[in-house]
DNA sequence: TAGATTGTTAATCGATTAACAATC
DNA sequence: TAGATTGTTAATCGATTAACAATC
């Protein structure tokens, strides 16, 4: 492991290059990031690793501790500047540059989140939204024509997709994935309840609402007799519980993510 | 520590009761469940460690010790029982009882998560489905009416409802989750895209899709070089990469989980 | 300078893996 | 009995926490 005196903000190639961060590490990034974003949104253009972390649910140390991974970004008896922050966070989390997603199954939930317009305000431009009933090619939803998923990967070609999004239905899944694998795109996002198999260089994320519920289960009935709390998503961190109300996020002015209104 | 030699498939006090499962091994008890369920509908009837580690993706020493922690359901020499370690498995995850779910919010993600049947065949009941939009109540959606929001206690009562799924825009999330709670339910799942505060003895976990790109983004930036492979879930384990096709689910026979198809 | 707060170290804690004795 | 496979232990690995020296 090689030691050195981290010049300013710079890097500091400890693991950065190396080794990538550890899961835990990323996770938590995404948290930060809405964090800032919604300092920023308040005009705040400072802020400590107590406070950050306070607004991210996670203790100061672990806070200070991923930070440091990426380089020296802080001032020491000052703090952090929030939209430098913002920017380093967003490099490190590979957001600066163009991701162009395409949702694969135009069912409920497809047509749900193409509709959603939280993907964009996070830099995710949806570009293709496709699927092979007849009935649906051609719609028109949200801002995008439903593409016949027989041409997957001219649409893909056009749209210069790199991210996938699966909404389809476990039996179809892991052949969609294949066409979707070999059409070039590596990172995908599957909704399809089912395990599915991915070659090397492809990273693929699973999203289940029944394990949602079986979890949540668990803990309630655990919870029947004792008080609990539980927490965790998406392999990412939490700030549950009792939290301190004071720094209660302030009603999210910005459209941060999902779900849109009742319509 | 109390050591002692564990008689048969008594639920050996050892954690089970006193502290709980850790986080990690009740996400991977889900993978097992749905490995099992699997299995089940193939008329396998016995798995070893190493057939049902496989189908999970995880390692068969992860396995063994994780389900040695609810008791000892395996015969040495044999293997598991599948239909007698699901049972197991569903009693430790507290999937017997009746978990009644309402849905608060009935946007497009809330309708899709009402049309969808998954929840049903994984043992959850949605029995509600709310909105505050005068446009929306009373229309159909799926097996449900959308009721009043407004009535929200009232629903809840009337349905026993005892799991809610917010399906909100951010804005109304806190707001919302706060009335949830002061109507007793106490497991949430929350779809809107903010930090929640709920107290001590409610647990609530969070699923956001924008985060789940964030982290995709990531690994794909780095990837650009070298083969990387991603993956956990709702802070559940993984199956990915290369895995052997060979135990590869068959082709899924019973409707599994989310996703309706293209309608 | 005095006060504040970062970046980093060392200690603790928890989770995973490998190996094997127990036992069907 | 011989072969197979569990349940469990001990070793490794990684992540979190607490504390503090460095430094603005």
């Amino acid at each position: 492991m090689v030691r050195r005196a981290s010049h300013e903000g710079e890097p500091s190639v400890s693991l950065s290059e190396g080794k990538g961060l550890p899961p835990a590490v990323v996770a938590r990034l995404t948290v930060y990031l809405r964090a800032l974003n919604s300092f920023l949104a308040d005009d705040v253009d400072r802020v400590s690793s107590d406070a950050l972390a306070e607004a991210s649910g996670v203790s100061s140390s672990t806070l200070r501790k991923d930070l440091s991974q990426l380089g020296s970004y802080g001032t020491r008896g000052v703090g952090y500047e929030v939209e430098n922050l913002l920017t380093h966070l967003s490099v490190a989390m590979g957001l600066t540059r163009d991701w162009r997603v395409a949702i694969v199954g135009a069912g409920n939930l497809g047509r749900a989140l193409a509709r959603y317009g939280g993907f964009e305000t996070r830099g995710f431009d949806v570009v293709a939204l496709l699927d092979t009933d007849p009935q649906i090619i051609g719609n028109e939803i949200g801002w995008l024509r439903v593409s016949d998923a027989a041409n997957l990967e001219a649409v893909f070609e056009r749209t210069r997709t790199n991210m996938a999004v699966l909404a389809l239905p476990a039996s179809a899944a892991q052949f969609v994935c294949d066409r979707v694998v070999a059409a070039g795109v590596r990172s995908i996002l599957s909704f399809a309840p089912t395990i599915l198999q991915v070659p090397p260089g492809v990273t693929l994320r699973k999203v289940d609402m029944a394990t949602e519920l079986q979890i949540l289960a668990y803990h309630a009935q655990r919870g029947e007799s004792g008080g609990e709390t539980g927490q965790p998503s998406a392999g990412a961190p939490e700030a549950v519980d009792v939290a301190p109300a004071d720094i209660q996020p302030p009603a999210d002015t910005r459209p941060a993510d999902m779900p849109p209104p009742a319509d």
